[in-house]
DNA sequence: AATGAATGAGGGTTCATTCAT
DNA sequence: CATGAATGAACCCTCATTCAT
């Protein structure tokens, strides 16, 4: 199941079949995997599970700790970015499978439920601006998606990566906030 | 051609086979196929510069009547969204190729770089804040792409589509604009 | 096809696999079965239906030759016993088709109907005795199909295959003949 | 074993893989089948056995209680279809054992060379017609087990079943007894 | 006696591509 | 411009068998 991780990651959703995954096992046929898995889409299944219990073990303390609606926003997209200098292959091999997703995507609409319902609570609490909940949720969770696996295509320095996400939270951050924005002009 | 972007907007880039192309043409073999291109690559690429001419007639007047880099912004969004109740079905399938583009991509790095270009004349002018051009236009195309492709999924009335695009126009004029942004709380 | 029939009549209806076919048609590989027919149940369908016509085309005639409902009886057995004379290979193919049926047996149950409605009017003529026509049409049937295949296994010589037409329909004739049947002793 | 007999009695002979029957077992690996049984046709060849012992323990005191040629013929034939009342399974599953012989077919010859035989003496006794003993005992050997095998797909009631007994009894009795039979005409 | 992992072969199916007609 | 047949590779999956534990 790493090696099946590992080629999502370094070879794409597509051609991850399971002879490469087999060989990048060193299983010597194919079988192996059908006996442990009752089928493609259980085998990446598995592996969204998996790589979702490592990011949710690195992210969800940091997310924790920050107090308020808006450090909980910043904080998440911070910790979603740094995840990368640690697990960028997890990173880049969950983003594939979510990209191609079809069915398996609890994880996917799950985080996009999360994303509105913060900022409904937000907005009731005069936090953030008085923007769609839907709409916004949407972009940015696929801007940060496209972010993080840009930067786990090929991982920048700590330093850059602490960058690249205070500046996306900052870009979220006033994205939602309050106050005298969007005249149609 | 038509027909290969119909089966991509309808099967999904996965499932867009020679044979299902040929059948949706009325084509009775794969042939004729491989025959006026010299490759998937090819046709896909082919696709693409259809569907880009397609909505580029559309969306380029809206831009070039917009003045500043402010509208212009916004024109551009709101273009994009609009364009979903004209060319769906080639907007699905244009960003199904883009989303599994691997090579084809000449389209998308193209606009993400004039985003980049935008930004940088724009905060030189003064009228955008000073954030990471790349970051941003890397976070905010994708964020516009997700919001057209699940509106072109089902495309809604033409009224909710101006208002998903003025939604996400103020959403992106909002996180552009210069000022006292992102402090760390 | 015709290789299909060869090779289940040869090597069994179990190891009348895609590969041995194409092998025996000269065929390279297997995908040109699968490009000709849907699926596996296809092919055998239609291997079941063109040799039915085979079939047919030599029994119809003997059949519609023979006057009352007894005589018809002897000549259906006859001429199907005389057939492996002829079409050894296809009915080989055929019985073990039909044996391990499971779906495409309409010609089966066809066949049995037939018995079964041909026993129902003789018996109405007063040529059949007062048996269970469904239990007798179905040990009957198989009766033959038994020993056709025996035959087809190794034909014997022309004359030899006569005399089992006549001596198997003896035994059906005096079966189904009225009169002083099945006393308990 | 059990087992076995059971799987290829629900799902036949073709679905009646290691692993099916392993799982209707409880074993959690097919292993321990391989161990027990030299190979897949040892391991279905006890399976005849033991079906037989079964079978043979119902049906040959009833049989010997039977005086004389034809009261036994009647008596093996109404024997076996009651059979399908108390061991429905593992009829289904030796006749399906049975059809896809191939080679463990010892039984089946068995039973075969035990009809000829027994007509042949009751040819002898003046108690069974003229026919030719092979080819009779073929067809009515065959079209026995169709008649067991229709019944014990969804078992009847007993009196329903012993009257399908009877009138197949009463057929074959019909079919081999001496007399004024089968003239061509 | 039983498990769980591994193997190697074979199964049917789909694919992009080629080519004579 | 179009057809229809053929190829060779890859796909996911199931099978009987083996073996260390």
């Amino acid at each position: 199941m790493r090696a099946a991780i590992a080629v999502i990651a370094e070879a794409g959703y597509l051609k991850a079949s399971f002879s490469r995954i087999a060989k990048h096992a060193g299983l010597s046929s194919t079988g192996m995997i059908s006996y442990h898995f009752a089928g493609k889409d259980d085998l990446l299944a598995a592996c969204v599970t998996e790589i979702e219990e490592i990011t949710g073990a690195f992210m969800q303390p940091r997310i924790d700790a920050a107090v308020g609606h808006v450090a909980q926003l910043r904080a998440f997209v911070e910790a979603n970015v740094e995840l990368v200098g640690e697990h960028a292959t997890e990173l880049r091999a969950l983003i594939d499978l979510v990209k191609n997703a079809g069915s398996r995507s609890d994880a996917v609409d799950g985080r996009l439920a999360l994303f509105e319902e913060h900022f409904r609570t937000g907005q009731a609490a005069g936090v953030f601006g008085a923007f769609d909940v839907r709409i916004t949720a949407l972009a940015l969770t696929t801007g940060l998606d496209a972010v993080v696996a840009t930067a786990a295509a090929n991982p920048p320095e700590p330093a850059e990566l602490t960058r690249i996400g205070r500046e996306l939270a900052d870009l979220y951050v006033r994205a939602t906030a309050p106050g005298s924005a969007g005249g149609t002009a």
